[in-house]
DNA sequence: CCTAAACTTGACTAAAACACTCAGGTATCG
DNA sequence: CGATACCTGAGTGTTTTAGTCAAGTTTAGG
C-alpha cells in the first residue's frame, strides 16, 4: 500500500496551515515555497481541501489560508476524503464480476478481510486529529490488536 | 487506499488452494476458471506466490499447485509482500527531498503518522492466517481502538 | 520413448492513475 | 485601478497496473 504524493502534501499543509493559527492566513506561494511543493500543484491541493469545508481562504492582497475550524475538530479522515474521494476503495463491488456466481457473496472468505480493513483505517484516520499532529511528541491512534482468538464473531 | 487486483485475485487463489489442501493439487488452469482470472494472469500470480515460498508446485501431467504448509501456518503479509512486495511503502524516505530542511526528521509531523499506520498495516495482516480466511464465519484480527488520550506517548 | 499436460520465465503492451503544468478568470485590498 | 492572491478547468508526460504473448522445461501416463 502506498501514500500518493497529494496526500502527503495536502497533510503537510494541514499541518503548516496549523501552526500558523490565528496569525494572518498564509498564502498558497509561501506554503508552496515553505513545504517545497510545486505552485501549481499546491494550489490544486488547496482548492481540495477548501471545497471539502477542512480549510477557508481569503481573497485578494494579503489574502490566503488558514483552519475553517480549531485543529482538535479537524480529524484526518476529513483530509483524506477531501484528497482521494475516500479512505478505501470498495474491493467487493469492484470485483463482483463473475458469471455465475459472485466471488464477494456471503459464502466468499475475502469480503469480511476488506471490510475489516476498511474499518481499520476509517477509525484510524478519523481518530487522528490536526492537533494530535502538530504536537511536538505527536501522537496518532493508539492501536491495540486481538490476536484471531479461534471462535471470533465478526462485527 | 485501494486493493490492486493481483492482491485480490492471490488471496482469491490462496483460499481456493487452501480449500482443496489434502487432495490431488490444483492446476492453474482449473483455478483460472473457477476464480473468473484470465489464465496467463493466473500464472504469473502463481509463479509469484511460489517464488515467496507460499505454495508449492508439482510439474507434469497431473501436477498443479497446493499450499506449501498448512493454512494455520501462512499468515496473509506473506501473500501481500510476495504480490507487493511490501505492506506499506515508506512514505518518509520517498518524499525526504527538502533542500535545506528534511520534511521527514525528527521535527516532522507526519512520520509519526505513517509509521504508526504502517505497524497498524503490518499487524493486520501478519495476524491473520489462511485458515482464519477459510473458515465459514471468517475472523480477522479484532483490533480495538484507544482514542488518543491526550499526552499519548509514541511507541 | 513420446506426447500431452502443466508449470517456468521473460518480454511486451494497452489503459488507467498519478503528478504535475498551463491558461485564463474573479475577487479584494490599498 | 492595479497588484495580489484565490478560483477553476483543461491538458500532458510518466509511472503503475493489469493483463498478453511466446517460447521454453519438466513430468505422468500410454
Amino acid at each position: 500500500m502506498k501514500i500518493t504524493s497529494s496526500l502527503e502534501y495536502g497533510m503537510r499543509l494541514m499541518a503548516a496551515i496549523a501552526k500558523e493559527d490565528g496569525d494572518a492566513p498564509l498564502s498558497a506561494e509561501k506554503l508552496s515555497r515553505e513545504e517545497n511543493i510545486p505552485l501549481d500543484y499546491t494550489n490544486q491541493i488547496l482548492w481540495k481541501l477548501k471545497s471539502a469545508g477542512v480549510i477557508s481562504s481569503r481573497r485578494g492582497s494579503g489574502g490566503g489560508y488558514s483552519l475553517a475550524r480549531p485543529p482538535h475538530e479537524i480529524t484526518m479522515d476529513r483530509v483524506v476524503i477531501a484528497l482521494e474521494g475516500s479512505i478505501f476503495e470498495d474491493v467487493c463491488s469492484k470485483y463482483a464480476d463473475a458469471p455465475r456466481e459472485c466471488h464477494h457473496q456471503s459464502g466468499c472468505s475475502l469480503s469480511p478481510l476488506w471490510r475489516r480493513l476498511g474499518t481499520l483505517l476509517a477509525e484510524f484516520f478519523s481518530s487522528t486529529t490536526l492537533e494530535d499532529l502538530i504536537r511536538r511528541e505527536p501522537a496518532t491512534a493508539r492501536v491495540e490488536f486481538i490476536p484471531p482468538g479461534r471462535p471470533l464473531p465478526m462485527r
